[in-house]
DNA sequence: CTCACTGTTAGCCATCGGGTTAACAATACC
DNA sequence: GGTATTGTTAACCCGATGGCTAACAGTGAG
C-alpha cells in the first residue's frame, strides 16, 4: 500500500521545474551537483535545497567523492513508483468512467436506430 | 511539449491526501462537493481551498447546480496526461539505464568466465 | 602554504500552503 | 417571510518554499 506521506513527498518533489530537470538530467546516469545543475540560472544555495528536498523524497542518492558530490537515481525509487501507480489507477479508472459513458452512448443509438429503421 | 506550468500545477494538486482522496472518489463520477469530500476532517473553508487548487489545475470540473455544486473529472486532463507522460518518460530513461549497468554485469561476468574457464 | 574550486550552511525576505473562525450568498423548504 | 442547508469569501496564524548574499568547510592543485 502506497504511504500517504511518501506520495506526498514524491509529488511536491517533481511539482519544481528545476527538480524534475535534475531528476531527467540524472536519468542518463551519475553526474556531479554542478553537471547536473550547472545552467539552471538560479544561486547555488538554491540548488542546494532543490537537492535536499530530493534527497528527502529519495528521489536521489548522493555519494560524497572529494569535494565533488555525485547524484544518481536510486536503483529503486519507492516513491516514484507509488505516484505511477496511483496515476496508473487513477488513470484506470477514469477510463473506465469513460467506458461507462461510451456505453450509454452506444446504448443510446442502438435504442434510436431500433425506433427509426 | 508539455508546459512547465501545467506540470508544476499538476503534480502540486496531486501532492496532498485530501486532493488525491478528492480526484479518487470523482473517478467513480459526479458528485456534490459534500459528497466528495464529507468526512477528511477538515473545515469546509479548507475543503473550498483545495477544490480551487484542483480547479485551476484543471483537475475537475465544477457546474453549479442550483446550491449544490457538482465535481467531476474532465473529460480529458492535459495536465494529468503530461504528469503522467513525464513519469512514463522518466521511468524509461531510469530502465534503459538499468539496462546499459544489467549488459555491464552480463558482460563483466562473461570476461570473468572466460578468465576462469 | 596558498589559492582556486565545489558545495553547504546561516541569515534574511517575500510568498504560498494549509488550517482555523466568523461572516456572507444563494438556494430549498416550511 | 423565516429558516435551514450548501458552499464560498474574508481575515488571520504559522510553518514551509524559494530566492538572495555572505560566509564557511573541505578538497585539489600550484
Amino acid at each position: 500500500m502506497a504511504n500517504s506521506e511518501t506520495l506526498d513527498r514524491t509529488f511536491a518533489a517533481c511539482s519544481h521545474p528545476i527538480r524534475r530537470g535534475i531528476l531527467e538530467r540524472l536519468a542518463a546516469g551519475t553526474l556531479s551537483v554542478g553537471q547536473a545543475t550547472g545552467d539552471f540560472g538560479v544561486s547555488k544555495p538554491a540548488i542546494s535545497r532543490h537537492l535536499r528536498i530530493l534527497e528527502e523524497a529519495g528521489a536521489i542518492v548522493r555519494v560524497v567523492d572529494g569535494r565533488t558530490h555525485l547524484l544518481s537515481l536510486p536503483d529503486r525509487d519507492p516513491g516514484l513508483d507509488d505516484a505511477y501507480g496511483w496515476m496508473t489507477r487513477q488513470r484506470a479508472m477514469w477510463e473506465r468512467k469513460l467506458d461507462v459513458i461510451e456505453d450509454v452512448l452506444t446504448e443510446q443509438r442502438a435504442a434510436a436506430r431500433k425506433e427509426q429503421p
